[in-house]
DNA sequence: GCGGTTTAGCAAACCGGTTTAGCGGACCGT
DNA sequence: ACGGTCCGCTAAACCGGTTTGCTAAACCGC
């Protein structure tokens, strides 16, 4: 993978313009400093000859790349697979294309998140999911590039932009109760390293706030047999119910903490010849598009995804402006609750009886 | 968005360590070149001072960007969300990421894809779905920036990675037939542009040959009426069903060329009151991993969607060194196809009619 | 003690742009 | 005719690294 030409520099077109090198970046970057003429005849000239400025030399003179990092602690071969990172992704490139900035990812290398970020050359980066005991925050924040973070409460004093989790898990909760269901098998997202769990400020840690908030009142409290958790994906919705009823949960609703996992838990509940929602109601979190489609469509938390990639950026590029100045901005979003079709009365058992013993 | 504290320089290590800036480079690139002693003296100082070298300078001093760009003629918000491109970016990820280079999307910018080219820096391309039609084949050609084509037989001088298409159609097709269908319906993918329209060479046409080669022989042949486009979505596929039902179409079977459209056209048939696969048999294309999770499952064309973007890195990082000797390296995929619960015998109507004629 | 080879490190050129300070000439009013 | 202002452009410094000679000292055998 070696150039093959040497392409054309902007000492090229001066010499043959019979101008200077800085005439022609003037003709390009502020054709109001040269006389009309001048810069069309560069221009013309760039063109026959082909001249393209080189951006790495442009991102070096200018000490600006155009270009905002996204930062997860996942892999790139799990953020590209999973529609929620996606929807997420398209809100950030939008909003950084609309401001002429370019996205790069910059997740683990070689499984270190610090090179990675070394290696990456962006003027800003926002961090999605990344809590504070990640020591690339500190990173980040030393080498003085602005940020902000996504989906992480743990950062009060940086500007960030979160969804109201624990509004739309109690609602969540609060929608299966006023339909009668008393047990409940709650699917939680597992951190994606191990250095993250127990993370207490997480997304997990907050969507299960709110379904405990939810269910208190009416007597209901989770433990930890109520509980199980898995990577965010339909396999890992599988597995978790799955494993929830081979080790006895018999729930007549479950709270699962993505879609991704719901629609997991919907396929597993049709293995067990649970019919859903007749036999087993299920609501997701996020509404990803796909949400609407399956097989009864999911009842589910939704959440403005994208919007909250563009809110991002817009964040990312009005936070440097005055940085010392105002306390660092925090945006939260509203989530609501979409009722579909996976969730129904609670029919089967006793009402009232939260453990079936086994 | 502006750096707020200017970051340590290779200057600035080299005068702490009492030596030339060149020394310092070495330390850390060729260590070799210096004493054992000397090396780990420049290290310390440089940790010390959280020196980290400024990878814009380094791509700029080097002319490597390490960097390899991935080009789309859909924009950026269609790839991130489309299960397919984030497969096969989940297989180009990790295939760079294990040589040690970076992806970068390339995406028309402001609507010009031409623009986009120009403002990557990238040491090599991937183009995906390009037709030769597109300029900004040319364009990259004369840059002189190694590149590699997927998803396009069209330019078979350059190196490319494809799969068997025509082949995979054929399956998909023949299947049908000995589940005795006579009438089909072919849901097809639109190009992303106007300007692709009618590309005789792009992944449509050669599917469709597939079908129809299969078909032929059957004595059934697929006129316009019995071919319907959209965009390759899950939207796209709903919209597809129901505007060829609207216009009379009432197929047996359906052949739709992407899983998104497959799928998409299983939710519509069940608008329809269709029960699939007893009224309606549907088969993909892509294998999705989706796809195994639908109700019910999908019948579809297996092709290595990952693979592909392995390869692709592959060709890419192995085509320089040899360039004008050897023809260019032309990559064929298998494909096969997985016969799941969307296609059942054709049960309704009598067989042999091609058309119900409204 | 001498020429010849290594070794360790330096100075300077270079990558390809941007940006600042400044210069010569045209134009202006008086 | 003269000093001042404005216009159009240039020369050179700069961004922060890498890389290419090259040199001085150390090492070598004899």
């Amino acid at each position: 993978m070696e150039q093959a030409t040497r392409r054309t520099t902007i000492a090229d077109v001066a010499k043959a313009a019979g101008v200077s090198k800085a005439a022609v970046s003037f003709a390009f970057n502020t054709p109001e400093r040269l006389s009309a003429d001048t810069v069309s005849r560069i221009r013309d000239i760039a063109t026959t000859l082909d001249y393209r400025p080189d951006p790495v030399a442009r991102m070096l003179a200018q000490r600006r790349t155009w270009t905002i990092g996204l930062l997860t602690p996942q892999g790139l071969d799990v953020i590209f697979t999973n529609p929620y990172f996606g929807e997420f992704s398209a809100g950030v490139a939008t909003a950084a294309e609309a401001a002429g900035m370019a996205i790069q990812f910059i997740s683990p290398l070689h499984g270190s998140l610090t090179r990675a970020v070394d290696r990456a050359s962006v003027d800003g980066v926002i961090a999605v999911g990344l809590g504070a005991e990640h020591p690339e925050v500190g990173q980040i924040r030393r080498s003085g590039i602005p940020f902000v973070v996504v989906d992480s409460t743990a950062l009060r004093d940086e500007p960030g932009v979160t969804v109201d989790d624990e509004g739309g898990a109690a609602l969540a909760a609060r929608h299966l109760l006023e339909l009668g269901h008393r047990r409940f098998l709650v699917i939680g997202i597992e951190p994606p390293s191990a250095s993250d769990r127990a993370e207490p400020t997480g997304v997990t840690a907050r969507r299960l706030g709110g379904y405990r908030a939810a269910l208190a009142p009416a007597g209901i409290e989770l433990d930890d047999e109520a509980i199980v958790v898995g990577p965010a994906s339909l396999e890992g919705g599988i597995e978790a119910l799955r494993r929830a009823w081979a080790r006895g949960s018999r729930p007549t609703a479950v709270l699962a903490m993505s879609d991704a996992m719901a629609i997991g838990a919907m396929r597993a509940a049709r293995e067990l010849g649970l019919r859903v929602p007749r036999d087993l109601s299920i609501v997701g979190f996020d509404d990803l598009d796909l949400a609407q489609y399956t097989d009864p469509p999911l009842t589910t938390v939704h959440q403005p995804i994208r919007r909250k990639g563009q809110e991002a950026v817009r964040l990312l590029l009005a936070g440097g402006r005055h940085r010392d100045e105002e306390p660092s901005e925090q945006q939260l979003l509203a989530t609501r609750l979409v009722v579909r079709g996976s969730t129904a009365r609670a029919s089967s058992g006793p009402e009232g009886v939260v453990d079936d013993g086994r």
